[in-house]
This record gives C-alpha cells, structure tokens and sequence, in this order.
RNA sequence: GGCGCCGUACCCAAGUGGUUAAGGGAGCAGUCUGCAAAACUGCGAUUCAGCGGUUCGACCCCGCUCGGCGCCUCCA
C-alpha cells in the first residue's frame, strides 16, 4: 500500500513517491529559542514524530532534519532584558526544548542543524544569489528580488499586486520592492555579527532553513514541513531563495500542520492564551507521572487530524486520559496470569487481529489520520475484551499483548510500563481567564506501598468473606482516598490500581 | 481589501455521490456484583449551520446567506 499525504503545493492529496525509493528526507521548521514552547510548537513537533514514525513503522528509511533558529531578534532583545550573553539564551531555551519533547516522548530528528553552525552555507547562497542578479545590496544588508523569481506566491496562492495592495507594513522605502525581504542584515552597534562580503551582520530568518536544508539534505528532497503559519512568507521564500540559487526543484511535497486554539483563537505569545508543555508538566506532583501526562497530551493532540485546528479546553487531557484508561485496563487484564481460563474465544483472533492491522494501515496511509487510528484500537479494545470473557490462553494475551505494543509504536502511545500507569490521576487544566495563561492543573496523587496495599487487600477480602461488608467497605474507601482503584473478580481475588 | 479554512449528537471528533453517518468523553438502562468498579449488551444525530441548484440520488459537488477562524507583520 502506498502512503497518501495531503501537498500544500498541489492542494490535494498526492502518493508519496520518494526521490530514492525506499528513503524519506524530510525537513522541518523548528523553533527560534528565545522562550519556553507552548502547546502549538508541541503539535508541529509532534505531527512530524508521527509522520517519520509512521514512515519508519512503513518500512522506510528516514533522513529528518529539524532546525534550531539560535540568532534572531527576538533571542537578542531576550538577552538585553536578562542582561546576559545571547548564546546564553538559545542555549538554554534548546535544553528547555529538549525537555519537553522528551517527556512528549517525540524522537529526536537525526540532525538539529542551527543556523550559528551553518553561517559559510548561508553566506554562500546569499553570494550566490546575489550573483545570478537576484539580490541586492543595500548599506551593509542583502535583499532578495521577490519580482525577479517568476514562481513567487505559488505555493500561498498570492500574488504580488494583491500582496502590495493589502500590504499594512511600514515600506522600507530603500528597498526595490516592498515585499523584498533580508537574506542579510547588518549588525547594529553592541550586536553580534559575523564577518561578510558586506560587512559584519546576520542573517535573516528565511534564507537559514534553505541553507540548512540543501546542506543537509542537498537541494531536492521529499518532504518539507511546519505550521501552517508558515507557508507566507517562509516557505514562499525559501522556495524562492533555493530555487533561485540551485536551479533546481526545493521541497517535493509541503506538510503544514494546523494550529492549537483556545477559545477557538490561535494560541500565541502576543495573545497571552498559551499553555507551555512546562506549565502542564510542572503541576504533577508526583515524578514518574510526566510520562503519563506526556503520553495524555500525545493522544490528545492525535485525536484530531494534523490539518485541522484543535481547540485546547479543561476538557482535553481528562478525555484523553480516560480514553487510555480503557486500553491501559486491558493491558493490565491481559498481562495478568490469569485464573485457569480455558481458552475459549481464540478462534476469531486471527481475522481480528488482520482486520486490525489493515484498518489501522488503512487509515495511517489516507494522509496519517490518526484519530481513526484512535478509533481503530478502541475497536480492537472491544473485541479483545469479549474474547477475554470467554478465556485466553496466557500464549495468546502475550501476543496480542505485543500487538498493542507494535501498533501504538508510530503514535507513540501505550508504551508506558503498566506498573508506571496510574488509573487514578485525572489531569484538569482550568483556565479561569480568557485569553490568558493562568493554568491550574491539579493531580491527586499519593503514593503508597505496594506491600501496604495488598496486605488491605487482604483485611478486606477477610472481611467479605465473613460478610462483614462494612468493614471491606471502609478499607475500599479509604484505598480509594490514596488513588487506589479496586476490581472485584468473580473469584474473588481483587484486582488493583492506581 | 486580497487569499484561504472551518461549522457533523450534550462535548471532542472521523467520514463517504447511494453505508447501519466511525471512535472517544459524559449520560441513561440492563447483565454481572454483597454493594461497587471493570467488562459486556442496549439506548442516544431519520440527520450532517441555513437556503437554493446540479444529480436517478448530496452531509459529501456548485452558488448564496449566517456564524467562527487563519494568512497577507514575527509566529508551529
């Protein structure tokens, strides 16, 4: 089966068929490092995990790139407020990176190229450029000669006199064209700058991803991807930038991921309603429930499609949760020794695990939608829990077991240890003022001994069996009080959790 | 002003020119249970913002209207 993806460039949902068969190269606009990412840089972080794990989980082999923007305006003005070096700040905001995505259990791409270490690259395209005449220079900085690139605005659908008419920007009135935009600028005083043809300075933020591209992938190559906010300027630029200076085709097949709202408006900086992945993490109490949490937002922000917008509510993480809750449940069902069942409902367990398997390609392969591979799993959640009504043998819960495990692999969910699982937390996140950030996320959580646990179990179940149903009664509540979630069994053995 | 997206049950959210319109959350009822919990079973949109049109047939295609949002300035 061939894998479809939805192409910004060609707006609608092209085959994918890889430059070199049987490899993916893909590129993807990471972030400027000048603060903590909130849940909007998670989705496109996230989006593209997917994406290269679905790739891989196909068979292919995967060549990733995502960038550091570690020089900017904004990492510059960070610094002059803190007072401190700005290296100091990309270098932390990267670590701050690298922690939440971690926790969101999003796998490192295998390169992070940021633009300090690519300068030679980028002054050589901005030479280049300027050479084939398609760039000027003007007091020490370098524009680009949006007019003199014939293709400009064909991936955004604009054009250029739409663009001027509308265009509600200070005109720098030196510039040739008021949509030229710096491939260089010129270091002011007190600021860092690098030595170049035309003086010191740095470089503007679009020619960075072009350089860093074609340096790491070369000039033509599969996938180029990022937020959907990006596709004008950015991405028009880069197109132009790259194409103007390799002669050849840029990007193959454009990806742009939706955004994260709240109160169905885009979450940013300038707006205030942004929730940060640390915000969210933070709040846990106990340490080994951000993995939980991570995997909550995961399953939170597949449950809608990557092109789709999805609006983050109170409502989100304890859906989430209890959606996973059903599956980690059968998980713990099945890893369970079991009481001398006698296998029998095995018999369909081959045409469903097969049914499985293909509606879950099936729905990954139609342009990744995950949340129908969601429903996909719930669906097999189903008809393994009727099976296990009837009895597994411990051979086959093993196997499907590992089915579980397999398939939730390109999403990244179901990859906690069920010891580590915690059925009793319940992520809330308020927000009590529109459009602003102020987050209250509580979990209750305490964390008693396993040992103490069964050992109530114990008092518990010594007391139903003399039906002293007030006592069990009491112990149950008081378990519960400390997270503990108790299942009688038709035997009755007691089954727990958190 | 230009370009574009969205509006599916109480909430979240897939989807198709002819299907029983997925799945999750919440709810109700039943089975099971000492009671619970879990699991299972059943109920829940005769309908896809509204109105027209195309069609043998539209929620899906086209047009208009209403409502919401995005890009055009840094933005994932």
């Amino acid at each position: 089966m061939s894998i479809v993806l939805y192409n910004t460039k060609t707006k609608k949902k092209d085959v994918f068929v890889p430059l070199i068969p049987g490899q993916v190269s893909m590129y993807v606009c990471g972030v400027t490092v000048y603060d903590d990412c909130h849940l909007g840089h998670a989705r496109s972080a996230l989006t593209f995990d997917m994406i290269r794990r679905y790739f891989e989980f196909a068979g292919y082999q995967v060549k990733y790139v995502r960038n550091f923007t570690d020089i900017d305006d904004k990492i510059l003005n960070r610094a002059k407020q803190e007072d401190v070096p700005w290296h100091d700040i990309s270098e932390r905001y990267i670590q701050n990176f690298y922690r939440d995505m971690g926790a969101l259990g999003i796998t490192k791409p295998t390169a992070e190229p940021r633009a300090t270490e690519h300068m030679q690259d980028i002054l050589n395209m901005i030479e280049g450029l300027e050479k084939n005449g398609i760039a000027y220079q003007l007091e020490g900085d370098v524009y680009f000669s949006v007019k003199k690139f014939a293709l400009y605005g064909q991936l955004s659908g604009k054009n250029l006199e739409e663009l001027q008419a509308g265009a509600r920007v200070e005109v720098d009135t030196r510039k040739q064209d008021p949509m030229d935009f710096a491939l260089w600028k010129a270091a002011k005083q007190g600021e860092p700058g690098w030595d170049s043809p035309w003086g010191k300075g740095r470089p503007g933020w679009h020619i960075e991803c072009s350089a860093m591209s074609v340096a790491e992938l070369g000039p033509t190559f599969d996938i180029h991807g990022g937020g959907k906010d990006l596709i004008f300027p950015h991405h028009e630029n880069e197109i132009a930038q790259s194409c103007a200076y390799t002669g050849k085709e840029f990007a193959r097949y454009w990806v742009h991921n939706g955004f994260v709202t709240v109160d169905k408006e885009k979450m940013s900086k300038s707006l205030g309603n942004f929730f940060t992945i640390r915000e969210i993490l933070d709040k846990s109490s106990v340490s080994d429930s951000e993995a939980i949490i991570g995997e909550c937002l995961r399953y939170y922000l597949l449950s809608t499609h990557y092109r789709s917008d999805l609006n983050f509510s109170e409502q989100s993480l304890p859906e989430a949760k209890s959606a996973m809750d059903t599956i980690y449940g059968l998980i713990q069902r099945l890893e369970e020794p079991g009481v001398q069942e006698q296998p029998a409902g095995e018999g369909d367990l081959e045409s469903i695990l097969k049914q499985f398997s293909h509606k879950f390609h099936e729905s990954m392969d139609d342009d990744f939608n995950s949340p129908k591979a969601l429903a996909v799993f719930h669906q097999l959640r189903g008809e393994i829990n009727k099976l296990l009504v009837k009895g597994v043998s411990k051979e086959t819960k093993g196997k499907i077991l590992e089915i579980f495990k397999k398939y939730g692999e390109p999403l990244g969910i179901f990859q906690i240890d069920l010891r580590d699982w915690k059925f009793g937390i319940v992520p809330t996140v308020k927000s009590t003022i529109e459009h602003t950030s102020k987050v209250s996320l509580t979990i209750k959580l305490v964390d008693p001994t396993e040992e103490w646990i069964e050992q109530q179990i114990q008092l518990r179940n010594e007391a139903r069996a003399q039906k002293d149903f007030s006592t069990a009664d009491t112990i149950r509540k008081e378990l519960a009080e400390q997270g503990i979630i108790l299942e009688d069994r038709p035997d009755g053995t007691t089954r727990w959790k958190r």
